[in-house]
DNA sequence: GTGAAAGCGCTAACAA
DNA sequence: TTGTTAGCGCTTTCAC
């Protein structure tokens, strides 16, 4: 022991105290297995307050009882700048505020691409946890290492974000993401655009696939072509967005609207509309992703985007391995698809 | 338990295979405290291997071992949408990587202002955790509940970003704000200015008073006369900047440059500048405060401002709660004080 | 409705 | 250098 910390109080002082088994007051506390009469119940309840006593977590971990403890295990490039994105930062929100409510701490393990897993497998094997929720940038192929981990682990587990869980038999929460593509892509169509240009976000995250294959979609849909020359970005960050709209002003047939996998690329756009004195909507429409209120407060004018009900993915995600934990329940390999909300501003 | 777990593989099946006793399998796993001979290391290493044996935390934390376990306790107006910060990303980054190569696992317990604590004292005795960092966002006065907790449960701890701690006989680590509101002021003042306003953050934050006695200090130092008319703020926000320097600009004598508490104030600064057709630097001069780079790279022409050390702050405070919790040292009211860096660019 | 006791997996004191 | 064993604090089975 790092410092000589007081000795603890234990059940059995309680016990002593109470004039009661170490057994009873086991019972009191979790409210069972074997019932308690008031008067006893009573006389431990005051002795526990009486000397401040505490349970000790590792000790109920040891005998195989509950930690009141979830791992949140997150893959991304930057896991932990990945907080800053309106998105991860409710995410997180929601999941803590309702691990909170619930009486769970919440373990962190933000691993990068392509990370070594030893750790995960530690924490996984160490008997702290009861659960994880795990959130992936990129879909899980057909063999992924971090679930491939969890599974042998055997640990209550819920997917966030990628859908591809559901395939290693986890419960998952999403945001169908094609789907929110192809809403935005057809709100332009309705607009009357027909030219309609994309700026995708980074390559390496599941998210800019789907939200493309939502636009390519809607484009077919409604019968027009598709114009690899109308494809940009690449990255999630506004100078990208930029750049690849003066590209896209530069053509000989410009596009009309432009839709962008996240806000800051959009707000790129904005300013690339500034700088050639294009009128936003009326000469070229543009919308965004994210409704991420960081960008969006800066945009003039406001920025027409796709919101994401992150902070209730979080709190659904806290929710269901509570429930995960607290039932036993088998794996259930169920998804839980939430959509993105079109957010009109000015825009578009 | 929730899912019938595998039957964990533990020291005697190692010790049973290498055909040692369990102490043996201890001794090799901890390196001591007795010696062991290369052969029998050798035998049980593999039999480690083979067995994939994983150490169950919650025993050896009951036993009074280490937990590799480190808590992230803080306390925010939204403690987690504070990650949103450059600040406190980077901060958070600098303490999981270090936690993470010295192999100990973060636990998460952000507490809202006035939150009842509970939760803290619950995990504080929970005896998972080794040790605790500490971030608060406002001193602590005399009396500090989360300190206080702190100190009650006897657990190595280190704060972050507050010098109050020193005052609870914490280690801390911090930045001198006073120190970077001057040095950013007495920048100005050496440019020549005369006139000088100050943004001032949220007024709930204790390093919003920080930057301004800094800012006060350096007039004074100076001769210069503090005009309460040349004091704005209030927040954390670009709008707010604005609007406060709209009112500095329609001032009878208006003032030649604006010191912001932070980037954001900072640019809601150049948009006043711009709306008035009044050149930055040329005509006022704009220095802020952070140098968050999702601000930065949204401004034009590129923000001159004050640049934190907010990964290495990180870093230092997982080394220190490491270092206090393997080496048993007593409390030690160390303060680590770093120094904010001045970053010229084009607006100051 | 309550008590006695076993045992979770680990570390370290003590014995050899 | 290695083995034997007690016991950390808790939950739960079994006996009453």
């Amino acid at each position: 022991m790092s410092t000589d910390r007081k000795k603890r109080v234990t059940q059995n002082d309680v016990a002593r105290r109470a004039n009661v088994s170490n057994a009873v007051v086991s019972y009191v506390i979790n409210g069972g297995p074997r019932p308690t009469s008031d008067d006893t119940r009573g006389r431990v309840l005051r002795a526990i307050a009486e000397l401040g006593y505490q349970l000790d977590a590792s000790a109920r971990g040891l005998r195989g009882g509950r930690n009141q403890a979830v791992g949140f295990v997150l893959q991304d490039v930057e896991p932990l700048k990945a907080f800053r994105s309106s998105f991860s930062a409710q995410l997180l929100t929601g999941i803590a505020s309702e691990l909170k409510a619930r009486n769970y701490f919440l373990t962190f393990l933000p691993l990068e691409v392509d990370e070594q897993l030893a750790q995960l497998v530690q924490l996984l094997h160490s008997n702290r946890l009861d659960g994880v929720i795990v959130r992936l940038m990129q879909d899980a192929p057909a063999t992924d290492p971090i679930l491939e981990a969890v599974t042998a682990a055997n640990i209550p587990c819920v997917c966030v974000e990628r859908p591809g869980a559901h395939r290693f038999g986890f419960r998952s929460v999403f945001v169908d993401d094609e789907r929110g593509g192809y809403a935005a892509t057809r709100y332009l169509i309705e607009q009357g655009h027909r030219r309609i240009a994309h700026l995708g976000g980074d390559w390496r995250y599941a998210v800019t696939a789907q939200r493309m294959a939502g636009y390519r979609r809607a484009l077919t849909e409604f019968g027009l072509p598709a114009d690899e020359l109308l494809i940009g970005g690449g990255t999630w960050d506004r100078e990208t967005g930029l750049n690849s709209s003066r590209h896209f002003l530069e053509l000989a047939e410009p596009p009309t609207a432009i839709f962008a996998a996240n806000d800051s690329l959009a707000s790129g756009a904005l300013a690339a509309l500034q700088e050639r004195g294009l009128r936003v909507r009326d000469d070229v429409a543009i919308i965004g992703y994210d409704d991420d209120e960081l960008v969006v407060e800066r945009t003039s004018p406001p920025l027409t985007t796709m919101r994401l009900p992150s902070m209730q993915m979080g709190r659904r995600a806290a929710e269901f391995i509570v429930r995960a934990i607290e039932t036993g329940q088998q794996r259930r390999e169920t998804e839980d698809i939430l959509p993105a909300e079109l957010i009109q501003r000015d825009t578009a």
